[in-house]
DNA sequence: GATATCGGTATACTTTTGGATACTACTATG
DNA sequence: CATAGTAGTATCCAAAAGTATACCGATATC
């Protein structure tokens, strides 16, 4: 009952297991730097124009200055934002989207989107 | 509360902060039960199709029978995944996207899309 | 003179995540 | 009889992520 009946139960899609694999290798790549609790909406913050350090802390509500500022860094290694220093007193910081970044536009579109959906789903049912 | 021209510096786009912070409220809600490191990859695995429990593992390089089962809970209670069990010996189980864990395809298809062009960037650079 | 703002850093802490390994009861295969 | 696969759970531990709070030197504001 099991053997070649099993393995389609297995992957239905017709897809091997070394081909579904290699098509997450993407999205894991994907996800190493963009995971985590603070990123996407540091993006989104930045997808608006650039900011300042302290208005995107005050922005994203429960985010403290360690971990953006931990996250800007991560971002800037990544490519996806930089980091701009004018020679004002105080010193001003702004942080902005590279081109690269801003390639996670339609993306960024698609989470707000979708989290649009969900919110109200959440809303609904308390 | 401040100036006009402080305004502007803080954000160019001409969105106040509270609107930001709006803005934002809808990826938060999306990030809260789809951020982490496996989550998306089991979805994206599931979207393929209906899979079993050891074909979802083999399938994530890395992923525990520990880690994939507390994220397969978790989707199950966001109603983004289902859990069926088959009266077979040995216990067949297999997981499948809800209907509402499939409006979830347009974002992982930009995930997908994204992550292709990234890890060819990747790659690249070494 | 006290307070607030700027862009962060320092320290200490808790929580979450992840990892390794072993184990269950049962069956099918070799 | 030994091994492997089924769907997980149990235990222990390490590392990463996140939180809370305080602090810095400067200047601008009240």
């Amino acid at each position: 009952m099991e053997s070649c009946e099993h393995d389609k139960r297995k992957c239905p899609s017709h897809l091997s297991t070394t081909e579904c694999t290699k098509q997450l290798l993407p999205v894991k790549d994907a996800l190493d730097i963009l995971s985590g609790k603070w990123k996407l909406q540091i993006i989104l913050s930045l997808t608006f124009g650039k900011k300042r350090f302290k208005q995107i802390q005050r922005e994203i509500p429960g985010l403290t200055p360690k971990m953006l500022s931990k996250e800007l860094k991560e971002l800037e290694i990544n490519e996806l934002a930089s980091r701009h220093v004018y020679d004002t007193l105080p010193v001003t910081v702004e942080y902005e989207l590279t081109p690269y970044g801003k390639t996670l536009k339609p993306l960024i579109g698609e989470l707000h989107k979708w989290g649009t959906k969900h919110r109200k789903r959440i809303i609904a049912r308390g």
